[in-house]
DNA sequence: CGCGTTTTTGACCGATATCAAGTCTTGTGG
DNA sequence: CCACAAGACTTGATATCGGTCAAAAACGCG
């Protein structure tokens, strides 16, 4: 790896607290590379092999079966993915691929395990992000099962509003095919709630959103930090 | 907390391989309980401040949203519940009440994260376990959002048919009121589906399951080890 | 500009929830 | 041990949500 590339990932919270010596060793044998958009990184059922870590771009974190897809969760910088997978050398159990042009850390499992053991700062930020992504993981499954559609919706606009700051409007941060996926519906659907929604206020034009009155949605929404990463 | 309550702790997988100061120093001020049946161990949104960990009995994970609820999880001995929350120190997502009469042993989240620092193997074992109760997770939001509520049922039945081994009958672990919401619909709507499962050759008296040919309801289910404990 | 993809819209259908009884089961106190 | 009450389960009628199919419109990219 190029000595520009350890630098970067030294100063990532993962790997800023661990030592010399386990870091060098955890380096020898990863990447750090750059890969277009649409590019499938990782096949569910696939032994894991590498932790991934993405420094740039987007990753989408998806799943099939019998001929049906969900997007779980969408990584963005600076997080891993898969990292269960790696620490318990079992099958990965989402697939992943690049959303755009994308930098991508990869850190061999083994190696993985052994600087775990070696390393305690590493051990406690390991497990630190394994137990933040688990947390993540929950949300979204209460999500799925306490919200209907339209107030899921609600929630990820209100969540997304919160995320861009105080202007009066932001960007929807990928293509809504996409957002219909993780937000547990069909495309046709998501359009249909954005519509629902645009009586309450909200206005869409194209990916740009913009609510007349936050308090409207966020009384469908009702976010919550046990749902909504921001509340 | 009594010698042979610490014994039965230290034979846990958890505890098992770490070191005799670090897992005195957890002990000291650990609790081993009996709970009766519908006990509330742990409430939504509260701090983390102990690990649990069921030895006998059930435990229900299941969250609460705007008069909804649903059950996220049953926890069996011998598993840990709500370990993220402690690790992280941060509220928990999910309440916890016991579904039976309970052995429940609490570990302050302080000394665990202590614990966690100065000794490698629990360190190894504690991040396997998480890791397992997030790949847990990953499973059961796929269930929801790419099967059928027919389709889960299905893969339930087969997943509890294995466990049992090879007798021609099962019992369902659990009121069928629990195992409706653990599969993500209502109790009335578990009542048809069974009745659907019926024609497909699943005899149900009361909690007890027989299946005319396992391959029909394979056949529906598919299930497999990128969605199901068991394939 | 022209093509492929995404998004929207409409009509329709199926799955699941809700509401309302009614039946069965279980636990409790007499 | 029985009677009763509470809760669990089932069943039917109906409503709603969300999915499917088809086609048009909008968008993005070479």
């Amino acid at each position: 790896m190029r000595d520009a590339d350890l630098q970067e990932i030294r100063a990532l919270p993962l790997f800023r607290d661990m030592g010399e010596a386990p870091f060098a060793d955890l380096m020898r044998g990863a990447y750090h590379q750059n890969f277009p958009a649409q590019v499938t990184l990782i096949e569910e059922g696939r032994p894991a092999d590498f932790l991934h870590i993405v420094t740039d771009g987007a990753v989408e974190l998806f799943a099939r079966w019998s001929n049906r897809e969900t997007t779980l969760a969408v990584a963005r910088p600076v997080s891993t993915f898969i990292l269960a997978a790696c620490i318990n050398d079992a099958p990965y159990l989402m697939s992943a691929r690049t959303m755009t042009s994308s930098r991508i850390a990869m850190v061999p499992g083994a190696d993985l395990r052994a600087a775990f053991l070696k390393d305690a700062a590493f051990a406690q930020a390991i497990v630190g992000e394994l137990a933040g992504c688990y947390r993540s993981v929950v949300r979204h499954a209460k999500n799925i099962k306490l919200r209907s559609s339209k107030e899921r919706l609600a929630a990820f606009l209100i969540g997304e509003a919160e995320k861009a700051g105080q202007g009066s409007s932001f960007e929807l941060p990928f293509e809504k095919r996409i957002l219909a996926s993780y937000l547990g519906m069909t495309p046709e659907n998501l359009s249909r709630a954005l519509k629902q929604l645009k009586d309450e206020g909200v206005m869409v034009d194209g990916a740009t959103v913009r609510f007349h009155d936050v308090d409207r949605i966020r009384a469908i929404a009702m976010p919550g930090r046990l749902m909504d990463e921001c509340v």
